[in-house]
RNA sequence: GACUUGGUAGCUCAGCUGGAUAGAGCAACGGCCUUCUAAGCCGUCGGUCAGGAGUUCGAAUCUCCUCCGAGUCGCCA
């Protein structure tokens, strides 16, 4: 709503120089940092120049323009300060624009349309076969879940898809190290730990022994063939791998649209290869086949030497299946930040094949995570698996729990949305493209600017209108909303909206997250001096609406993020 | 070496299409529970925005150079 009135404003002001100056000029208007400067702030600096006018002629211009327009009465105070014209809103005024449109929205406040009839595909989570769920994927299932949601909520019909890593030179390592020196009874004990051990057994021992490697891909070209032994321990490493990501969805609350993976498009990758031929594209080079993308960027390896395909073959024709089928708009891929040559070689090799979608896909990239400053890797086995994390939240929740509100009923449950919570938000409040130390103590923290001080927040709030019935009535005194405190957190409120579309369109979790901080903290500092079940109805009743509001916007954000709202804590 | 990305308080980070006195949380220290949940609130301490030069009325923000970290650079994904 206010960045309504800015753009109001700005193309008010920006008329009225050009009618009476001809010049065009670019009004900024920003949020001044101190509230005793106003709530709206416009540097003049730009714009006397323009008009080659003093400074204090130039505001003094401006106020009266803004005297003499139709929106004068948005405001109830302008005020010259030093090269900054301020305005003050006329609160009154905004908080009852902002109670009237919070009741007409009550039940999709923030719901934004500028998504509608427009498809996206995400593509994330996607965690690697015979591989454990490593804190790697839980970022991209993290951030591409709150993504889906954020699309969701501006309009967007959002298909996710889950695109195994179950395919790749990686089985022929497995099936190798399996047959050479793999038990299947401890497989079936401890599947994943046992997968990760023989594959990591085979990198030591092809380290000595180059030739396994060459067996290795020997034997995934056969998989690719379709090999009928290949097949079935394919399948079965596939089937007990799946089933383990599972508890860790289930605990994350994320699901999917598709879980078609790699090995999907296994016989859809030799029409890719063919109209690249066709387009005369595709060109040998010590006698891979590849696709030459000029001097900037290295080229894209379409198909080794022995014939098998590659990542990027495999995520092309990904990439057309998705278009034909689902027909998006856009397509987001979570995936870390070492993967951007593989994303700007895919669009390049697209735009060469002579299609007009590849602005369409967007690596949504983000921060590694790192060990030690160093990137983590299976192949030394240093992984961190993320159900142990989770696990570790979870504990460390419930002991808090049995420390601060030991009666609480439904103990466990409560302690595995706090925790698992905690550990969304720990991930989405930093900007994503950021690299990520991994750091336990950091990730389960429940004090400051945390996932449980959010669900703390409103869990209060839900305390005090619980006390008693509460009826979101519009019975308000305005005059009580327009003082600075309460106004401050009605501004806040009525900036949601734009706040989400913002995430949603700069694929950024973390701009929703800072702004819930943000509204928790006005909240609990007003409850700090503010008592809100006082003796006067009226006064009670408008505090009431007040939390209200700020409660269905924090469980609203909560739950776009993916974490779990809790009435008791 | 080339390209990408980052360097802001002791630690984790906001702020970056140029704007006013650079902000939070954690840690440290001091207050606040006979009153709506203290997982909270209030306060104190803490800064050469890596370094240098430039553009500008104005630079953490833009440009260039240097230093440091990370990532990527054909047969992994």
């Amino acid at each position: 709503m206010i960045e309504q009135i800015k753009l109001d404003l700005k193309k008010m002001l920006e008329q009225a120089f050009l009618n009476e100056f001809h010049t065009s000029v670019n009004v900024v208007i920003e949020a001044p940092k101190r509230i005793d400067q106003g709530d709206l702030s416009i540097p003049v600096f730009t714009i006397a120049k323009a008009i080659s006018r003093p400074l204090p002629e130039t505001a003094n211009h401006i106020k009266k323009t803004i005297e003499s327009s139709m929106i004068s009465t948005l405001f109830s105070e302008l005020i010259i300060m030093g090269g900054f014209f301020n305005l003050r809103l006329n609160s009154t005024a905004m908080a009852q624009k902002v109670i009237v449109n919070y009741m007409s929205n009550q039940n999709n406040y923030g719901d934004s349309t500028i998504g509608e009839g427009k498809v996206v595909c995400i593509d994330y989570s996607s965690p690697n076969i015979a591989k454990p769920f490593s804190i790697g994927h839980l970022r991209s299932t993290i951030i591409g879940h709150a993504l889906g949601n954020l699309l969701e909520k501006c309009g967007y019909k959002v298909v996710r898809i889950n695109h195994l890593g179950d395919f790749g030179t990686q089985f022929g390592k497995i099936i190798y190290a399996y047959q050479h020196f793999g038990d299947e009874e401890k497989i079936k004990k401890d599947p994943i730990n046992e997968l990760v051990k023989l594959y990591v057994e085979f990198h030591e021992l092809a380290k000595t022994n180059p030739s396994m490697d060459d067996e290795a891909r020997r034997i995934f070209k056969e998989l690719e063939q379709g090999n009928e032994e290949y097949t079935a321990l394919w399948n079965w490493f596939r089937k007990v791998s799946l089933e383990d990501y599972m508890q860790v969805y289930q605990l994350l609350k994320v699901t999917f649209d598709s879980y078609n993976g790699e090995a999907f498009y296994n016989d859809k990758m030799q029409p890719v290869i063919d109209e690249l031929k066709a387009k005369n594209l595709l060109k040998e080079d010590d006698g891979a086949m590849i696709v030459d993308l000029g001097e900037n960027m290295p080229p894209a390896l379409i198909q080794k030497t022995d014939g098998s395909t590659l990542y990027i073959t495999r995520d092309l024709a990904a990439l057309f299946y998705r278009k034909n089928t689902y027909h998006f708009d856009k397509c987001l891929y979570v995936v870390g930040n070492e993967q951007k040559l593989h994303f700007e070689q895919i669009k390049a090799v697209l735009k060469k094949m002579g299609y007009d979608y590849d602005e369409a896909i967007e690596h949504i990239n983000f921060g590694l995570v790192l060990q030690d400053g160093k990137k983590m890797s299976t192949r030394k086995g240093k992984v961190v698996k993320l159900v142990d994390v989770l696990n570790e939240a979870i504990k460390l929740s419930q002991a808090y729990i049995d420390e601060k509100s030991p009666l609480l009923e439904g103990k466990d449950l409560i302690a595995e949305k706090i925790g698992v919570s905690a550990i969304i938000f720990n991930d989405l409040k930093n900007y994503r493209a950021n690299d990520f130390e991994f750091n336990l103590e950091d990730m389960v923290r429940f004090e400051g600017q945390t996932g449980p001080y959010l669900q703390y927040t409103s869990v209060r709030i839900t305390s005090i209108l619980n006390s008693e019935d509460f009826v979101f009535d519009g019975k308000i005194d305005y005059s009580i909303l327009s003082r600075e405190t309460e106004f401050e957190i009605v501004k806040a409120i009525s900036q949601y909206q734009m706040t989400v579309e913002k995430a949603a369109l700069e694929s950024s979790p973390s701009i929703l997250a800072k702004y819930l901080l943000n509204l928790a903290s006005l909240f609990n500092s007003y409850y700090g001096k503010e008592k809100i079940n006082v003796e006067n109805q009226l006064e009670k009743n408008t505090k009431k609406h007040l939390l209200a509001m700020v409660r269905t916007i924090l469980n609203d954000g909560m739950t776009l993020l993916g974490m779990q709202i809790i009435e008791k804590m």
